[in-house]
DNA sequence: TCAAAAGTGTTGAATTTACACCCATGG
DNA sequence: CCATGGGTGTAAATTCAACACTTTTGA
């Protein structure tokens, strides 16, 4: 086991780099999900220095001392993607003795849903590239991330089904379609058109902007916006998305 | 902001005290559950000392630095209950800066169903009192665990839809009546027996024992037990418990 | 014979599913 | 004029919800 001083010395690999007013043994991952023509991206880092060097992994950072797990998470999305406006959501902790190979941290893992036209991608200090991968095909990742990205679609097909998270994936303006498209996305299935439609419908969480889309090659499709309010009444009352 | 070394002095109070091979800002909590008499209880404890003494809490401690955090919580129910078999997962992790008094710690919650039959409460050496508690009628808890118990209860109530955990609070053998009151309890409503038994049936989870209660003062019911096997087969293709 | 719970039957309403089909637009 | 996606209609199959009813048992 390496001491926590040593890994404090100003020599030492940059990816351990430990802040003396972060906690030691605890670390925010993140999953950063976005929609981009059809598919569902997760946002990953290619790390400079230490152990994970070269390697891709979830963008994760140390939780400061006086500062809520949340908004560790919150800050770590904001200074990667410049989204300031995005549904954020705990996944679990992971905490396996061996995770990380040199020492034990645990690190409480958050997904977040961005919208791709708001993003700014924004590279670190210790990662030599950031990018978006289908979720369809992944990299090998460094200690148990791999592990953590199923967990975390497994329960995002479990929450699509139950609350609107959807939504926050697409622009406030959107088609039932790129709708429908993100359903398919996240439960991996082909969903039948008219029905879809229907049963969104049905649910009176969709404003009818009046407005089409513009510049398609086909028919343009009507725009809708979320009401948040009808969910809002409805969240207590608890509601069902099956598909 | 107390000093870590002060807390391991051996004159500090005992709710403190910080084993050296521990981690020093991770605990595990644990909610455990089980069913008496058609009621969903939880198990809490009356600390001795320290700042949560004589206030009621969730069953908790800290964490090896040698053990996996879900080991952990494995060990502390079984050490209080005696349980050894029961149903463990991860609530998720609660890590507001002020949420323990003295100093930051992040907790990691996990809850467990039990057989009510199969339990033997110990008493612990930092208790007065451990004691099961109708989860509608519980006593003002310490720190944050309110929050947590009411987000746990949340949680249940999503779980038991989708997956067939109210089986862990069973004994092997069971009446469909008890499997009715689990999901009363978690669910918190009163629901239609003719169309629960149909609908569990359906589901194809339950083997008849073809065996009778005995000594009851009523017409005796079929004794019934859960199929895992099909359950195992069930769950990669996804399946409803909804009511 | 009564209370309490077991267990079955029935029915109309609602929902789901799987399609067929027509519409609008740009290339 | 055709490919692409928008959007409506419909009918059969299934499921749901509510409630009436009969059965078995011990006290």
């Amino acid at each position: 086991m390496i001491e926590p001083n040593k890994l404090r010395a100003p020599e030492m690999d940059k990816e351990e780099y430990l802040p003396d007013d972060c906690m030691k043994n605890i670390t925010v991952d993140n999953l950063i999900f976005a929609m981009e023509a059809g598919k569902l991206k997760l946002l990953l880092a290619k790390y400079k220095h230490g152990i994970a060097a070269n390697k891709w992994g979830l963008i994760g950072h140390w939780v400061k001392l006086d500062e809520d797990l949340e908004t560790a998470a919150y800050r770590v999305v904001t200074q990667s993607t410049g989204v300031k406006n995005f549904h954020l959501d705990q996944l679990a902790a992971f905490g396996k003795v061996n995770r990380y190979p040199l020492r034990r941290i645990v690190t409480v893992v958050y997904y977040s849903l961005v919208r791709m036209e708001e993003v700014n991608i924004v590279q670190g200090k210790n990662t030599l590239e950031v990018a978006w991968f289908d979720v369809k095909s992944l990299p090998e990742l460094i200690f148990d991330h791999n592990e953590i990205v199923e967990s975390c679609l497994n329960h995002l097909k479990y929450k699509v089904r139950h609350e609107p998270i959807g939504f926050s994936l697409l622009p406030e303006k959107f088609t039932l379609l790129q709708l429908q498209e993100i359903y398919e996305a996240i439960l991996d299935v082909k969903l039948d058109k008219p029905n879809f439609r229907r049963k969104i419908q049905k649910m009176n969480l969709l404003i009818n902007c009046k407005e089409k889309q513009k510049d398609v090659a086909h028919r343009a499709a009507s725009l809708y916006r979320f009401d948040i309010n009808v969910y809002e009444k409805l969240k207590d009352f608890g509601f069902n998305f099956e598909y």
